[in-house]
DNA sequence: CAACCCATGTAAAAAGTTACATGATTAA
DNA sequence: TTAATCATGTAACTTTTTACATGGGTTG
């Protein structure tokens, strides 16, 4: 149950925090890493209350809103979570088995579905580069905290790097193997 | 539902197979991006075959073995899912999370989890090395089928280099972050 | 004959997705 | 006053995980 810790680590980042405000921040910073929708979010927060983990109180000057607070009994579970290692999330690269199957039913034209990963990737890219312009342009990292936020944002920016490299290779590969240049002379 | 697909494609590979042979097969060549359990395995094929998707017949020499064999319509929907775009799945990085709740709350000793990330991904690397030799040290690849496979491999190969690096280079700038070569003098 | 591998499954629980529902506030 | 955004939720369904169950065959 790894998303009550991440919401764990997402209300000691910025607490009090409603529902909707944490959903908010799944949607993108956090959730480049560890995605969820608000359902489950509303879902797993009731849990984190049941085990006192969290407390809420509602606005009373607003009561749509509900306020979350991390407990010392939430807090020490993270602790507990961080120390613990966990076992890497499984892979599940729906491509990869596409081209099991084009290379036994293939060729297959899988060069557009390639394509959009790349853009994917780029954009992505992309905006890890104006965050960290927006944070580290001015002023380096003086404090662990940021220290830390722009390692975060650097690994990031290499895993995005790299699979788009990835994939531009394997865009490559597969164009050369359909227009083969010409197979008659093998000498060179 | 990917793994149906899945399922199609590792029965297209090898016809006809058991549930226990594909759970096999799942939890190594084609788990490394796909996984599934066994018990996840002779469910979905129960699914496939009531959609007509795979016939079965038990063997009658081992009553114990039901063996799986795809229809025309199982391969038409392969091929149709081949060429429909699938949304990546979204990352789910714990040691992400962890190294967020490190800047709030750290600095905690997560050099040992990354140091198991790098041997995991050293280690696969170093099998789809050895299936690279076996498979393809002596005879270069001729066919569109072995081209493919190599592809893949290379693909595979490719992705575990990149995941060591960038583990790598995280384990390094912690252990620079947390051994700060006297701070004293920081005009250089 | 005990331990282990082969082989197939069921059941329950947890996690995740999709669809639906509701009501308040704000901006056009 | 209509549409969009804020905000919280429920319900149904699918997918995945974990635990349990069974029985034949093989090997030490």
């Amino acid at each position: 149950m790894s998303l009550a810790h991440a919401l764990l680590t997402a209300l000691t980042e910025h607490q009090p925090a409603t529902g909707f405000e944490l959903a908010r921040r799944f949607d993108r910073p956090m959730g480049y890493y560890r995605h969820a929708t608000h359902q489950q979010i509303y879902q797993e927060l009731g849990q984190l209350e049941r085990r006192g983990w969290v407390s809420t109180h509602r606005d009373p000057e607003d009561f749509r809103c509900k306020y979350y607070r991390i407990l010392p009994a939430g807090h020490e579970e993270l602790l507990r979570w961080v120390h613990t290692p966990t076992e890497p999330a499984p892979l599940r690269e729906s491509l990869m088995v596409k081209l099991r199957a084009d290379s036994l039913l293939g060729p297959f034209a899988l060069q557009d579905e390639i394509q959009q990963r790349i853009g994917q990737h780029r954009q992505r890219l992309e905006q890890y580069r104006l965050i960290e312009q927006r944070f580290f342009a001015q002023t380096p990292p003086a404090t662990h905290q940021q220290r830390m936020q722009q390692l975060i944002l650097h690994t990031g920016m290499a895993y995005e790097q790299h699979s788009l490299e990835i994939f531009a290779q394997l865009l490559e590969a597969l164009q050369q193997a359909q227009d083969p240049p010409a197979p008659s002379d093998r000498a060179e």
